[in-house]
DNA sequence: ATTACTTAGTGTAAAAAATACACGTTATAT
DNA sequence: ATATAACGTGTATTTTTTACACTAAGTAAT
């Protein structure tokens, strides 16, 4: 066995995996990178975690500088390490994954040179990622697709007030398959976590459908009940 | 903004879960240090990844020096990273768990003098943890309780050929709950990757119960189908 | 105002799965 | 022979899942 000393001569990156719904496709948050390596390449928002933070606190910082995003809740969800998955030098790359409701509010600035600029892209549409990005971003797509089975994250996409309509829409399209309407329904339904606005929606053609909020409060107290579609 | 530009200057660590059952207790796979910090202290099986190898690769190797075993699949669960969780500098830690059958086959003998002994520690009677091990555990016991429910871990732990009971048992110990014997067989039979055999269990006081084999053929067929207990 | 269009919203019957529940059987040990 | 302790089994009830199609309501165009 040789025991060769290992030193402190890793770095630790953050990668973030941001889906985003805009009432009808699924998006990922991409940057263009403004730096050596893969300068000009599309890539997940990330980027060296400091020594003096968390990766956690690093996850937060490094979507804010290279996409004006905070105060975003993303969870981790893997760790990839390989040996040459960075072309400059040992890079451990922590990946987090987080939902967020698209509509314009938000605005999307680089506060980092790093960054070229930011942008919604379509799942389906994706360009040639930087590094290993493409293999981070699927792994966290399966995740997603098993999690939300469980979680509420749904309603992490929507806008505070939604349609069941589109609830049902971003089943489908989180898990690649159509639903039936009716059970579907049912089903949310029976969970008791929606509350029923007297609102409706408005600026639509056609028959306006009533609105709902995800009611937290209720969610929490399920806790240990598992939920399941 | 204040632009730190941060260096190679981390270390990774590998720490591996290793959940054993004997037939009637849950264990886990701890080391006694021998190297400060913490010498003396129980560990996980942890150590720093070298730079020429992979994360995964590192856990296997990392696993066998500190017990002695080799070829054991380990899944990775989460990254650790908080920035005072190793005393002597920045190291993010990567978890794996495992699943193994205990039954004094397998030596436990660390090749390396990190290590002073290693030991199959009963999970109700723990000591006191170096590091953050405590959590690093507590994590990996949650993550296994909810994938037990997907996915065949509990056969992982059992013998070759088992019985029923023995299954229940490793069920109730992991979900920590007591289950319904007649539910529960006809639950997992159900499922049909289960492969009666002729023969009976041997060396037991009493009625001897009728052994089973995990059908792994049968069961990768069944992917994209959701198991769950 | 009529019409055409598009999405909203609803119920039921059948099948499958989950649950609750108790006793005769069988191998061993004395 | 008997006592022991775990083995192995079935049914009735409830709950959940599935499959399936039409009317209602609002908008837009003529």
């Amino acid at each position: 066995m040789t025991e060769i000393t290992p030193g402190f001569d890793f770095a630790v990156s953050i990668d973030c995996v941001l889906f985003g719904f805009d009432g009808s496709e699924l998006k990922i948050l991409l940057i263009e990178r403004n730096e050596e390596p893969f300068k000009d390449w599309w890539a997940l928002p990330g980027n060296l975690v400091n020594k003096e933070e968390s990766v956690d606190q690093s996850a937060q910082r490094i979507l804010k500088e290279l996409t004006g995003l905070s105060d975003i809740y993303m969870e981790q969800y893997y760790a990839f390490g390989e040996v040459n998955r960075h072309p400059q030098g040992r890079v451990i790359s922590v990946a987090y994954y987080a939902m967020l409701r698209l509509g314009g509010e938000k605005p999307l600035k680089p506060l980092s040179s790093y960054a070229k600029k930011a942008q919604w892209i379509n799942v389906a549409d994706l360009p040639k990622l930087a590094f290993d990005h493409q293999h981070i971003l699927n792994k966290g797509l399966e995740k997603i697709k098993r999690r939300i089975k469980h979680l509420p994250l749904a309603f992490e996409l929507l806008p505070e007030k939604f349609t069941l309509t589109q609830v049902q829409s971003v089943y489908e399209l989180i898990l690649g398959k159509k639903l039936d309407k009716r059970n579907f329904r049912k089903k949310i339904l029976s969970f008791k976590v929606l509350k029923e606005l007297e609102e409706k929606q408005r600026g639509v053609s056609f028959r306006a459908a009533t609105l709902y909020k995800f009611d937290k409060r209720k969610y929490n107290k399920l806790f240990g009940k598992e939920i399941s579609f």
